[in-house]
DNA sequence: ATTAATAGTATCGGCTCGATACTATTAATA
DNA sequence: TATTAATAGTATCGAGCCGATACTATTAAT
């Protein structure tokens, strides 16, 4: 009998745990949809596809060793011939530049022009996701980062992608005793700016 | 002098609001890319869209008064003709059938065959999500739960639109004595697997 | 009885996005 | 050092997405 009534509580903490997970992604995704639909709908007032805005809006907060089409190729997941496209097209509507890398030939920098930054400044967040956000208390606000980090971290640790975190949290980083920082990657120090920028070569502390 | 501490201090809230809206964003943002780029990946394998994956989910977790096309279309926030093709290729390759309305002939319901539900099964959550939500401890998956329903209700409601909840949230239902379930809107009693079904007509309790 | 609103379909064009094939440059290796 | 492999980026093609528009059929409103 108590072997019957701990099998039934095994497949019980199995179902709830299903649940709870189907939950998360559930809301996920309704809420991917929902921004989704809101990025297009204010890139649609520039002429610009959801996919080119968030291209542009990577490029705000990436720092200068990720600001390459290989960088937006991983971060947007899509194929490099693909942001390859979008990214002429950006150009050709004057909201990015491209300029050689001075070490490496192979690589081209881009850079965001005044429109874009502008776009950037009027669309980013969206207005339906900022209204929200400015409703929610500092408790619930607090949860949601929390919570957010805690499945991004996993999700991205758990399958060798590369995260695109801030210096802050990066094990190349090196905080040096006056208060200026180094990366041990590049060997380069950083400016203050520079540390809340994501990177492509971030690497959590282990 | 105390003014101007005051006005600074003013602008320094200002700012880290806007910078923790900023990150939730950027979150979210980064998720979705996540999670629509395996959506894609796992579609591919039965040769469907995402679009195409996401309606079949949603058919599969809504209740019978929310299985139109018309419903389907306000989920995924496109426009009635894009979710009609879509529909149509879904049927023809074999994931769902459609039959006429008994009382409004205008409406068809769409049902899911076997081989839409197996496909959902195997694919959703999609199997990087699936992973790093087991590797969350119960703290993190409440915490996660709890952040995202703040930040959908807000989103949902400040909008006028369409919530997608459950019967238990909902200000129609109506919990009978003996445990039995009634919608007040359509004024039919409620299995408890329909409970757990989200709804077109669904609106929160004020 | 007429008009308006709603559910759904059909068609078209601009754009996405993966696949493939290509060049140029740098890194690795024998 | 010569050869090969790896990396960054571009060009082109085709299947399919998606909004816009125009359309039919049915129900609701006046």
């Amino acid at each position: 009998m108590n072997k019957i009534s701990a099998l039934v509580n095994m497949v019980l903490i199995r179902y709830y745990k299903h649940m709870k997970k189907k939950q998360i992604y559930d809301y996920l995704e309704r809420l991917s949809n929902l921004l989704r639909n809101e990025v297009r709908r204010a890139g649609a007032e520039y002429g610009l596809q959801p996919v080119q805005v968030e291209a542009l809006h990577y490029l705000s907060i990436c720092n200068r060793y990720s600001d390459t089409p290989m960088a937006v190729t991983e971060y947007l997941g899509q194929t490099k011939g693909t942001v390859s496209q979008s990214l002429k097209v950006l150009e050709k509507k004057g909201f990015l530049s491209k300029r050689a890398d001075k070490n490496d030939k192979r690589m081209i920098h881009l850079k965001l022009t005044g429109a874009a930054k502008k776009l950037l400044k009027k669309t980013i967040p969206t207005p339906l996701f900022s209204h929200a956000c400015e409703h929610l208390d500092e408790q619930s606000q607090i949860r949601i980062t929390n919570g957010l980090t805690d499945i991004l971290q996993v999700i991205q640790r758990s399958n060798g992608m590369r995260s695109f975190g801030v210096c802050h949290t990066c094990r190349y980083n090196k905080k040096n005793k006056d208060g200026s920082n180094l990366c041990n990657l590049t060997q380069e120090s950083l400016s203050q700016t520079e540390l809340q920028l994501i990177c492509r070569e971030h690497e959590s502390v282990a």
